[in-house]
DNA sequence: CTTGACCTTCCCCACAGGTCAAGGTTGATG
DNA sequence: CATCAACCTTGACCTGTGGGGAAGGTCAAG
């Protein structure tokens, strides 16, 4: 299978695939003679396990140990556990600091005419600075 | 004031300072005989109202309004509330974008037994892919 | 004069790819 | 056989928001 077919059954991009080889992600792919990429059964296997744990939102760094895990049967479900709790807090930590974005700019935002006015106090606390911890 | 002062009162980089400007964001910086930039009260308020615009998450180019519309004088406030409500709403997507990767990643965390040995649920449903949408 | 802190420009690195170019392969058609 | 479209290859450059560091100029104090 040449890498487009595997980018379409995996619903990643050829240039990712291409991508992921190249930093190391992925073993390099075998070539026929010409120089295209062949794909086997198991190669889309492990394509398709970078893409869901791409989709859950680890990054590729993450993705690496996970592959790595993956592929050792001799691993500690413990250690694909910490990772993924590990990963749950870097999520719950962004979402906090979100939501506190949010907030604050809907405060600012109900405090705002919305008029043709040009006075604005999102624009001033913008200014003044006070808004921001 | 030489951009390292600034930097510190405005809690920037002398980095960022130079980038901004290079982008456009910053008139170019008064500079002394020898090249070095100089900055005013000035310029250290409209680095402050950048700083904590960043803070809020909004974009270099999201700023880059904001600081029109804070310049000009005849501007209508409506304009920077629908700005100020669009980044609100992105914000509200990315949480829960966020908040739903978490919640497939905490279910996958808690049928894991976390033990040593190999077998791990994580893994599986990486694999078969029957945890994503 | 020397030292050290500061400034300047310039280039490379990160993430996670997108986009385009120039050229080689492959397979199907006329 | 010629040709054409679709596919593949590598490579280079773009995004956004800077960090890090090199090479060299400037300034103030000792």
């Amino acid at each position: 299978m040449n890498i487009g077919q595997a980018a379409r059954q995996t619903g990643l991009s050829a240039k990712m695939i291409r991508y992921y080889e190249s930093i190391g992600l992925l073993k390099p792919a075998h070539r026929t003679d010409s120089g295209y990429r062949v794909y086997g059964a198991d190669d889309l296997h492990t394509l398709a396990f970078i893409k869901r744990s791409r989709d859950l939102g680890f990054s590729l760094d993450e993705v690496g140990r996970l592959l790595t895990l993956w592929q050792d049967r001799q691993r500690a479900s413990a250690d694909v556990k910490a990772l993924a709790r590990q990963h749950i807090e870097a999520l719950n930590q962004k979402i906090l600091e979100l939501g506190q974005l949010r907030d604050t700019l809907q405060d600012l935002v109900e405090h705002c005419q919305g008029d043709h006015r040009p006075d604005c106090p999102i624009l001033k606390e913008l200014a003044s600075g006070s808004c921001c911890a």
